[in-house]
DNA sequence: ATATCGATTATCT
DNA sequence: GATAATCGATATG
């Protein structure tokens, strides 16, 4: 579904539901470039998604939603393009978007953003100072750390509707046109840890490295 | 530079 | 009781 609405510097298009209505690999290499948004209290933070990872739903022994549909995942067995947030470690929340039609509970996991506008807003929200541009990935770059930078909770924002500006946290298109795209297994799992789902922007700075 | 480890809780066995 | 889609601190080369 390729931005053809020309939109002003600044300015993003929210994208429509059917976006996310499709296999979470498509919808996976679509979302790179696009931009993560949250509006509060008359604060716009703002970052270009350049990382993520692609959950296929029951059928993928990695996914939250293999064991069926629990309290904890619901939204992710819902519509497409709502947010479901999860609380691991015992320290930090992470951020998916649901996929495909409802009834499937495929997800996409972000795992990284390159900050754009809002900088020392994340910087608070992290407990961290920012001196220059190069202490910038520290802000974002982690499914953890983006969700703190952004202020992002299960209590605040799991099943939020990612495709409505109106819910204050949301996804919108800038028209960037992306470059190229690189492939490899997904981080940090022990099942199915093979599979070539995490996408990021080949070359970007703002990616998360391995652990 | 990489390696190891503790934090701290929801969820599952 | 064990584990987890992580992070930051500390140790070591």
């Amino acid at each position: 579904m390729p931005q053809t609405k020309p939109v002003r510097a600044g300015e993003f298009l929210p994208l429509p539901r059917a976006f996310f209505g499709r296999d979470p690999r498509r919808v996976a290499r679509q979302l790179l470039g696009k931009v993560l948004i949250r509006e509060a209290s008359g604060v716009r933070l703002t970052a270009r998604i350049v990382e993520l990872e692609a959950y296929l739903g029951e059928e993928d022994p990695a996914a939250h939603a293999y064991a069926g549909r629990t309290p904890r995942n619901a939204v992710l067995f819902g519509p497409p393009g709502h947010a479901y947030i999860y609380f691991i470690y015992g320290n930090h929340y992470c951020l998916n978007v649901s996929c495909e039609l409802e009834g499937q509970a495929g997800s996409i996991l972000l795992r990284a953003v390159e900050p754009v506008a809002g900088i020392q807003e994340m910087a608070h929200a992290r407990g961290i100072e920012v001196h220059s541009k190069k202490d910038w990935p520290k802000l974002t770059s982690g499914p953890g750390r983006l969700c703190q930078a952004f202020g992002i909770t299960r209590a605040s924002d799991n099943g939020r509707d990612l495709t409505s500006p109106a819910s204050g946290l949301w996804i919108g298109d800038d028209g960037l046109r992306r470059r190229a795209i690189t492939v490899t297994p997904r981080i940090g799992i022990t099942k199915a840890a093979e599979a070539p789902l995490r996408y990021l922007l080949t070359g970007n700075a703002f990616v998360s490295r391995a652990r």
